[in-house]
DNA sequence: GAACGGTGTTTGATATTATCAAACTGCGCG
DNA sequence: CGCGCAGTTTGATAATATCAAACACCGTTC
């Protein structure tokens, strides 16, 4: 098909290993976990060094990441305005209800979180902007993945592999599918306990101008209480600011032909 | 001295040319600007497509940034946890003041945007958190200058080069100087027009555990407000918020040897 | 204080690999 | 229909990334 240029792929491999060390990585561990020699290394943290993209701790000798990094990342942030206009909302979520709140996207065939705000209640709610959810398996991602053309749709079920999370996770095709139907007919989706045990969540879309999920929204409570309060409480507060920011979007309201 | 990757250089080229353009670019335009051939330049995109690196728009065949991005720029936020100490702290002066508040840290020569909470006045202020700000011009500037170690201001002074901005700028390297020994008296800066007309900033650090500047936080206004109400009301509280966040990174209010 | 094990760094011969121009495809427009 | 302008693929060529080996440095250990 085409033809990869090695040395770039193993320059991003090398940023890519700093996916969950936030710890600085020495010159020798880099070379081992990508099988490269230790100099060829090297020079490809110079270069990345010298544009910024690599940082050396000049006290230890060690790699992290570097600014520039940090500052195209907030370059692509910029282009995804749904943030700026949802990030209000989310905070007025979190304080009336006291629960965490999450802003998520579509990439590829999973989720990307792009902004939280933490709730008062101090649970801990294992996620990160920047992080990953999976589609089947999360209130987010079902919301996602109803909201996208049936074109899409199908080619994601024959690509998609369903693993468990929980033992409540969809772990099949059709059952996504039909769970699918239901979150375009309720216009919401819930994941209760099927990404982590004794977490559930509500989401709803972001919708833009075609009628498709542009992003999610979702708030996250221990079990006990999802269970306890009636669903409409919160939902009712959930749909109000999900439909004020995808008008913002340019959403019409209109029925959707997905 | 070294050997960078050529290869791998010109990737990054690529994706610093995103720079200012949020729009979206053409093969074609980036083999102009990089003076290299266009299907270099093709095999470069497709490598870093492949790693997330740039994406293409599928409709109109242009490249643009890739989520990759953003997802390492905030592993790298990450571990600048001085945002998350400071960010209440800008929301609750932001409030109180009505004005934009800045969160800046020291790269290289410059200072770096890495959070900011616009005011309710709805002054348009000409920053956007990854981008730069210069030190000569600045009052974060002056602030994150002002506390460096001698040795770094020595070094800063031989090769830094003070350009103008508005007529207010400071042009020489005595003459900033002599800024930055006034603003480690004070411990506080002020920037009145010297970055752009019209508008005036004070700022103060945030130190760390050696008393250096790890941060500066600064509050921006109307050259108007600026001069019609008494420093103090707001210099108050920028310091108690300031002394705050740097006693949570580990400062002790010794005097410091710079 | 000499030898060791551990860093990151530099070197230079080698063949792999990135590069370029040119040809190709596909789209929109007159 | 044919022109122009996209992005893409091709393949010969020479430049370039790569590797192993040697180097320099810093602590530890004997």
């Amino acid at each position: 098909m085409m033809n990869l240029i090695q040395s770039v792929e193993r320059a991003l491999k090398i940023l890519n290993l700093f996916d969950d060390y936030t710890e600085e990585l020495k010159i020798t561990e880099i070379s081992n976990r990508l099988k490269l020699n230790k100099s060829t290394v090297h020079s490809l943290l110079k270069t990345l060094e010298t544009y910024d993209y690599i940082a050396q701790n000049t006290e230890t000798g060690k790699y992290r990441l570097g600014l520039k990094l940090f500052e195209r990342g907030n370059i692509v942030l910029h282009h995804l305005n749904v943030r700026t206009l949802a990030r209000p909302f989310l905070v007025d979520l979190s304080r009336d209800t006291g629960h965490t709140l999450h802003l998520v996207i579509l990439d590829g065939m999973e989720g990307l979180y792009i902004d939280k705000v933490e709730g008062t209640s101090g649970m801990i709610v294992y996620s990160r902007i920047g992080r990953r959810v999976p589609l089947h398996s999360s209130a987010v991602g079902k919301v996602l993945a109803a909201f996208q053309s049936n074109d899409w749709q199908s080619k994601l079920l024959e690509r998609y592999s369903f693993f468990r999370q929980t033992c409540y996770t969809i772990t099949s095709g059709a059952q996504f599918q039909k769970e699918l139907n239901r979150v375009r007919e309720n216009d919401y989706a819930i994941d209760s306990e099927e990404n982590e045990r004794g977490i559930c969540c509500i989401a709803i879309p972001i919708k833009n101008h075609l009628g498709r999920a542009a992003a999610a929204i979702s708030i996250s409570m221990p079990k006990a209480q999802f269970e306890e309060q009636p669903l409409e409480n919160v939902l009712g507060k959930l749909q109000a600011a999900g439909l004020s920011i995808s008008r913002r979007l340019g959403y019409l309201d209109k029925k959707a032909h997905l």
